[in-house]
DNA sequence: TAATGTTTAAAACAGTCGTTTCCAGTGGGA
DNA sequence: TCCCACTGGAAACGACTGTTTTAAACATTA
């Protein structure tokens, strides 16, 4: 068979469907006559659409993991016991990220993917997110933790979201918000230009200042 | 009638429930099941599924534009003709998204829907918050204009957006993010204390430092 | 050749969905 | 009194959903 695998036929097309669409809002019908394949067999290969959905994530995160630890353990070894900086840090997630779906996927899919298993509660799937790739994450936060020790723990936990948020909602929203730009300012953005963007806002974020403690009783006198 | 009007019971219960698990998740008889009103009773008020969606927004977005506007009014009163200060808009923006809710409804829940009808996709949301709510959106951005001359308008447009990424996926995400941190941190976050921890990082986040501008030709070498 | 793993076609399953309809009441205003 | 907007119950409509089954083909491998 010259044609790709059927599979492979049925995660592409269905990721784009997906990310298009959301979950429930894409049937099995729509991505099997897209993809040209037969309705069963979905639920053939994958056994239902629950293992489809997080089979589309694991071909984005497993790779995603294995460059992320590799990554981590070139940086520890350059600087041997010595704490990386956190724009060092920040840089080689961000490399990453880009790597993985550079090989043969879309990044604006990748990313609109995420954004939809944040959004869309999907129990199943973000526990499986959780339980299959937290590892990492935790890995990189203590790297973070040891590269900004006047930040309480608290504090960083949040910024840490502040700023998966700002990446997430930018580059999931990514087509209707570059519609905006060029037609406003005349201006062509890629993905890489954002990145390029983001690298000052998002260390900025993370090095601002302390926020004052809360008021014990939040007098209404300013 | 003792007892809330049905239209009403529909929204409370209709604006929980989306909230919860989305729009495409959430079926009409779930939603008038749970309100104890009849099925047809949504078609009846409000014409079908869309309708009600657009009108649980219009629930919350209408008085919000009626007092952001009041708001703005007030400051550009205040300030006759200078600038108004970046960090005083934000403020102001902030302290109007915090009144609204507080009289009867949940902050948490319009947070989320504002998440949601960003992520779903929902053409038709968009487009109906777009046309009906984009006027105040653009007095604002012409006031954070002023604010910020050093700043070009594309960055400002990026960061702009950065910023709200931050916040509706903060707000949006609350609950799980609340229950790691209480978990990890022993400490209790309330809606307010986020607002507190994300003044200094917004503020950081606008006034960073401009990004180098992009390389003329991204040659392969380093 | 025989066996095995894939793929397709077609149909049916049981279930849910949004929407509509019919009918029976209720209340208050004209 | 009649009228009319509102509410309720119940049922049905047609469409679509995920899943399963039976059937027949195809490929590769043993």
């Amino acid at each position: 068979m010259a044609q790709t695998d059927t599979v492979t036929r049925i995660l592409d097309t269905a990721e784009v469907l997906f990310a298009e669409r959301g979950f429930a809002e894409t049937s099995l019908r729509t991505i099997t006559s897209k993809a040209r394949v037969n309705l069963a067999a979905v639920n053939y290969h994958f056994g239902s659409k629950k293992a489809l959905i997080q089979a589309v994530f694991s071909r984005y995160l497993d790779p995603f993991t294995v460059r992320f630890h590799h990554a981590l353990d070139e940086l520890e070894a350059q600087h041997a016991g010595r704490v990386i900086p956190l724009e060092v840090l920040l840089e080689t997630m961000a490399r990453t990220v880009l790597e993985v779906p550079a090989e043969k996927h879309s990044l604006k899919v990748f990313m609109k993917l995420l954004g939809l298993a944040y959004s869309q509660a999907q129990g199943h799937l973000r526990r499986h997110i959780q339980e299959e790739y937290g590892s990492v994450f935790t890995r990189f936060t203590d790297l973070v933790r040891r590269a900004t020790p006047e930040l309480p723990d608290a504090e960083r936990f949040w910024r840490l979201h502040f700023v998966l948020g700002t990446v997430i909602f930018t580059l999931s929203g990514l087509d209707a918000l570059r519609d905006i730009a060029e037609k406003d300012y005349h201006e062509h953005v890629s993905v890489r230009d954002l990145v390029r963007r983001l690298r000052p806002v998002v260390v900025a974020a993370m090095n601002a200042p302390l926020p004052p403690p809360p008021a014990a009783q939040p007098a209404k006198a300013s």
